[in-house]
DNA sequence: GGTTCCCGTGGATACGTTTTCACGTATCTC
DNA sequence: GAGATACGTGAAAACGTATCCACGGGAACC
């Protein structure tokens, strides 16, 4: 356990001073024997640059903040190999935080990156604009994946992901529509990395029409809010707010919400659910009350898992490209200085396969 | 977009010097005037210590460092979170590593972390004792978990988790039985948090003579050679090793591997999927080959994810504690240094549901 | 009342790096 | 051949913190 070497041990053993190994080692000019000898002395005395020092002297890490609410959901996993993969090819270290879907965590998560001096931060946020506001404030790079914070004063017509764009592969920087109200918290600067819910709600309730169902019930989670919106929009009124339920997050509470809506409206026959931890839970609930998958009620999943397809039956999902969103994400927060970015959508599918049939 | 305020600011604004606002931030001896005088300017100015100066001046980052196969992988995921869950209890940042099951990216990411001097890692191992011999060297505190690094002179006797302790909820600092031969390569000296394989992977077997199998295969990824041991173990001799397969880590490479055991050897009753990643592809395999579980194959399967329930059939699986191994690798990284630990064996646990059946 | 001890305090230093600045030499140009 | 230009190089400063050390003053003790 002896201690590294530092730049001054290899400017001695190299018989040059500590600026030139720094230039040597950062592909700064020098000539090509003290370059040589340099990288010579430094391969032999094992060398590596520190980066504390150089962050210090930079004032910033180098690294980039991951924040997710739950691992344990497959597609957060997804996505944080993307940003992973990306942020790899980049050489940059990721630190990483879990929410839990608590905004206090999460506020107290971007305290943590603060104090590190992670000055570039892609999440999939939990809290609202308030949350965020300390980061922003700070000078961070923040990049949105998958959902964004809830807007303060909320108008149903704004939308980041405009949609109705079924043949644009992304969007890249789009212009807001709409005049945001005078009075209304202004909604966060932010770009971010979405699918384009919308398509892919409105997609799968078109599915569950044409199957003849009419009742349709939404079940999501926290952040779900544009998916409801989206699912809202799809029925068209008049929309039965009954039929669109929301779980806190955790398993069981997305389970609860689940039995809750099967019970409560027993004259349902197909549902959307949000999310895979939603789906989950909503297959368990309707084997609980003897409901029968597609038989008695239809399911379409948010979030291609791989278990999707291993379930009884095979789950009909809206994928969306959890990996591919995690490392574009990853891409704008890295890019982001050189070129002010914005709202990227990534297309959905629907991928049909056991879970819903014709309402019975 | 201020700039932060430094340590020198608020020593300005209080009208002390900066190593009295260290002192009271860092919880040292000072006047209670002076004392509330520093906290009240802090809290004003918003200051928060920045790390990075701190980390150089101690010569270490706090951090800890994380390093797992996939995160795609839910067990993995919950890992993670174990060791998220302590790590923010500690407050401590994680930075986080996938090595996608490669030891040369295993070994590029100890590197990274080393320049990061991130001197604390737990690690779910991908590489051999030699991928991690400069991060010992080095110095770092290593603490795997979920299994072992291989070893390059094995035999079959000498296991850390010496098993055979279904009682006993957690064995800590066991010392090691059998002698290690003289020559052979000393294994790592690192401390462990691993699930008890060998009595998992036996009452699985022995579950499955119960039902009347008795050609019964293992199928392991990387990684997972403790569990084949054990398996060779619980099945006894002689063992049938081509009823003993792995794949490379991938989702493809697992599907192949069972999709060819199933082909081979069409006389076998039941698998023993040596993790979930396995086991999923073996569920998909069995169904592309019009193989029924349990009716034509048995399977039971290594993690219990939540997905296992929602399986047709549900799975019987070995369940281990993913969350708590996390949480205890993390808790043994952090106490490092106060006193020497030792490896940890958590107990495992034969849920059994669906999809195994008496041999037909 | 004088000496000793202790505690609160501030100045200075070190951590390892990058970057600026100035210096010297070699080459080019007129 | 003398001036100008370019380039390679090293000394020094700065980043923000923790900690060593020295200094001062008040209290306690004899």
């Amino acid at each position: 356990m002896e201690k590294r070497a530092t730049i001054k041990d290899v400017a001695e053993a190299a018989g040059v001073g500590v600026a030139t190994v720094s230039r040597v080692l950062s592909g700064g000019s020098a000539s090509p024997s003290t370059r040589e000898r340099v990288l010579a002395v430094a391969a032999q005395l094992d060398y590596r640059p520190s980066a504390l020092g150089r962050n210090l002297r930079q004032r910033r890490t180098g690294g980039l903040g991951l924040l997710v609410p739950d691992l344990t959901d497959t597609f957060y996993g997804q996505l944080c190999e993307g940003v992973l993969a990306c942020a790899r090819s980049a050489g940059e270290p990721v630190v990483l935080g879990s929410t839990g879907g608590d905004p206090e965590q999460e506020a107290e998560l971007i305290g943590m990156l603060l104090e590190q001096s992670v000055d570039r931060v892609i999440a999939v946020p939990t809290g609202d604009a308030e949350t965020w506001a300390p980061a922003l404030r700070a000078g961070m790079t923040v990049v949105f994946a998958d959902r964004l914070p809830p807007e303060a004063g909320r108008d149903g017509d704004r939308d980041p992901a405009e949609s109705a764009l079924d043949d644009l592969m992304l969007l890249d920087g789009v212009a807001p529509r709409g005049r945001v109200p005078e009075g209304a918290a202004r909604p966060l600067d932010v770009p971010a990395v979405l699918a384009d819910d919308r398509a892919g709600i409105r997609t799968a309730v078109r599915y569950l029409r044409g199957l003849g169902h009419r009742r349709i019930a939404f079940l999501g989670g926290p952040g779900h809010d544009r998916r409801a919106d989206a699912f809202r929009e799809a029925v068209g009124p008049p929309v039965d707010e009954e039929l669109v339920v929301f779980g806190t997050g955790s398993r069981d509470s997305a389970y609860a919400a689940a039995s809750g809506l099967f019970q409560s409206r027993p004259d349902l026959s197909a549902v959307v659910a949000g999310g895979n931890v939603l789906g989950e839970a909503a297959v368990l609930a309707a084997r609980e009350l003897d409901l029968r998958v597609p038989k008695d009620v239809s399911l379409v999943m948010y979030d291609d898992v791989p278990w999707a397809e291993l379930c009884a039956p095979p789950l009909t999902v809206i994928a969306q490209p959890g990996r591919d969103m995690g490392y574009r994400a990853c891409e704008l927060v890295l890019r982001e200085g050189t070129r002010r970015a914005r709202t990227v959508v990534l297309p959905t599918e629907l991928i049909i396969r056991g879970s819903c049939g014709p309402r019975r």
